[in-house]
DNA sequence: TTCATTGGTTACCTCCTGGTTACTATTAGT
DNA sequence: ACTAATAGTAACCAGGAGGTAACCAATGAA
């Protein structure tokens, strides 16, 4: 979710900026135990497209909400892990989890 | 933020579905304390469009996070106000502030 | 008769998001 | 010589989200 105003608006906007989209919060979600490959976390989403897996790690590496790690070997190795804003997340999108859960039958059926 | 697989994913993804956008954290945040006018909600964001916050403010009741009530007078009043879900909803929400705001400097400069 | 008020609606437009598909580099293994 | 493996890129595209501006209905007040 790009924000233009999110520079001078309220801290809940630029969280949103963060983190509100299709993808970034699974991503935060599935690396909650260890730093994962590339390839580890497209399979562990599988119905993400690599583009747009690859652009979601550029922007939540420039956010501060994972490192990113290459190795010099062939074929290529990179590792993907949460920060310590990263992890931070982690009991939030858990709270959302469940809240989620819990009301998932209350909403107007039309 | 629309979302076609959101039924038969995880409760993560219908959660985004239903509060990650530019406006609704922001709409269920000023409507902390009582119910609002339209007039009111517009009020206390002035940056939103009118038609945008019908927009969402429809989507928000569809989706149980509140409620409208359309007293029959003229001018017309029309009151806002937080279902169960949507009360639900603050304490995350200003964990997710706090979050932002403790981090707000860990972010890689370009 | 005209205006102000409230809570919208309608038509239209732009840009971003997410998506598909094909392509790349480099080395080891057969 | 050819293939497999990994972590991407590049070109392109459709649709949706959010935005603007003008308009509307009903009534009381001036």
């Amino acid at each position: 979710m790009k924000n233009e105003t999110a520079e001078h608006s309220c801290p809940l906007t630029k969280a949103m900026a963060n983190i509100g989209n299709k993808w970034k919060p699974i991503i935060v979600c599935v690396m909650h135990e260890r730093n994962l490959r590339f390839g580890e976390i497209a399979a562990r989403i599988p119905v993400i497209s690599r583009k747009v897996l690859t652009d979601q790690l550029k922007e939540m590496e420039l956010d501060g909400l994972l490192t990113r790690q290459e190795f010099k070997e062939i074929p290529p190795r990179v590792e993907y892990g949460l920060t310590e804003k990263g992890k931070a997340l982690l009991p939030i999108l858990k709270l959302l989890q469940e809240w989620e859960t819990k009301f998932i039958n209350q909403v107007s059926v039309v």
